[in-house]
DNA sequence: GTAGGCGGAATTGGCTCCATTTTTGGAGAA
DNA sequence: TTCTCCAAAAATGGAGCCAATTCCGCCTAC
């Protein structure tokens, strides 16, 4: 009737104010400190004030952005104590889950798994960085998913956010990105070959980000 | 000068409104798939509409709240599965940092937490259900803390808030809190004794409330 | 008698206006 | 010339108003 006429003639969606705030937070449009007036942002996304003070506030809570009452709101300037706490509960979630996600590893998993490792490279070619942000966010999203507990993905994905406009600027040096990619197929190799020692060691080398050896 | 004269004259501190919905819902005051009516939520705390709506939207960003568009917001009704899963990331982070929060136990700190297991005691006889819900939560941020990372302090303090409404309804039950005000003893026994296997077995079975053994 | 459609009441959700607070720029004095 | 104080401008944050959607009850028609 009247209700698909909006796919083609008006192709720019409305996206929620919350999403594209984050996605120029985790790209590095927005630097970390950077002030967050709400009059910028209302005119940035061509939106409301309440849509504003909305996506500001979730942001908040999610410890994306920081609030300073009667003065504003700016993005996240997190120090290295922090990224440190955050990568050690990203390691122990993640290594004390890899054996679940060894005895879940079918091998219609492992091949899917290869197949997004595979995209990731791909992205890596190609890929604009948003795309490339994706196609890690689905990997690992999958691999974790073998633990069988979804609030588990939900939570790592969460705190994976707070610490990402970090990462993304090293994500800038072409030798961090190919390290990457190869750490997800040996990832994808020891989940394949049931090496759990070898699996927990390169989740903990991936997400430290550490120079990878052997 | 004017400043101090709220403490005496205002008894009724202004709490967020959020705090005060969360409580009613942890309590069980507010029982899963209740609607939550706008119009109930600024009569019943006094405050405006905005803050109510809110206080709606961060509950529901927790998934504390189900959020209909159009129709409203009711108490989140939770399953067992994601109980169990969310038991499963505690246990998998509480005893994965069990070895650090031996490694930072002086003395000191073994003190003060015996203190806050009496607390706990103290309260299970004297206190109101909140003030026996702090009193809980005290002794387990005084405990996580000793692992020394405060972003892990906050998000199991997180986790724990969106799963909090089946334990209270468990706490009842005379017996199951006698159980947990033993069980924080003999952490802290444990703790000092610098027993690692056996902190580990407490800390789990305090987390998944199953019966206690030996 | 029952089912379907219609209208009114109530609730949600967006928007704009306004007060309070902070900041910045300028003027005056030391 | 520099520091301080005051005033004006701007930004935050709150509150109430109004439109849009939904739900419930009633009436009508079959």
């Amino acid at each position: 009737m009247s209700e698909d006429r909006m796919e083609t003639e008006a192709p720019e969606e409305k996206k929620d104010v919350t999403d594209l705030l984050l996605q120029d937070i985790l790209t590095g449009t927005l630097p970390a400190g950077t002030w967050l007036k709400q009059i910028d942002l209302e005119r940035r996304y061509d939106c409301t004030r309440p849509e504003v003070r909305r996506a500001l506030d979730r942001l908040s809570q999610k410890r994306l952005v920081q609030h300073n009452p009667n003065r504003g709101y700016q993005v996240y300037e997190l120090d290295d104590q922090r990224t440190r706490e955050i990568s050690d509960i990203r390691v122990i979630l993640e290594t004390g889950i890899a054996d679940r996600m060894i005895a879940n590893a079918t091998p219609e998993a492992v091949r899917d798994l290869r197949e997004l490792a595979n995209v990731f490279d791909e992205m890596s070619f190609r890929g604009s960085i948003m795309e490339h942000y994706d196609a890690n966010l689905a990997f690992h999203r999958a691999l974790l998913m073998l633990a069988g507990n979804i609030e588990l993905v939900n939570i790592i994905a969460e705190i994976r956010q707070r610490t990402a406009s970090a990462p993304v600027s090293q994500w800038r040096t072409r030798a961090r990105i190919e390290q990457s990619a190869r750490e997800h197929h040996l990832m994808v190799d020891a989940l394949e070959a049931r090496d759990l020692p070898e699996l927990r060691r390169l989740i903990e080398i991936h997400i430290r980000q550490a120079p990878i050896k052997a």
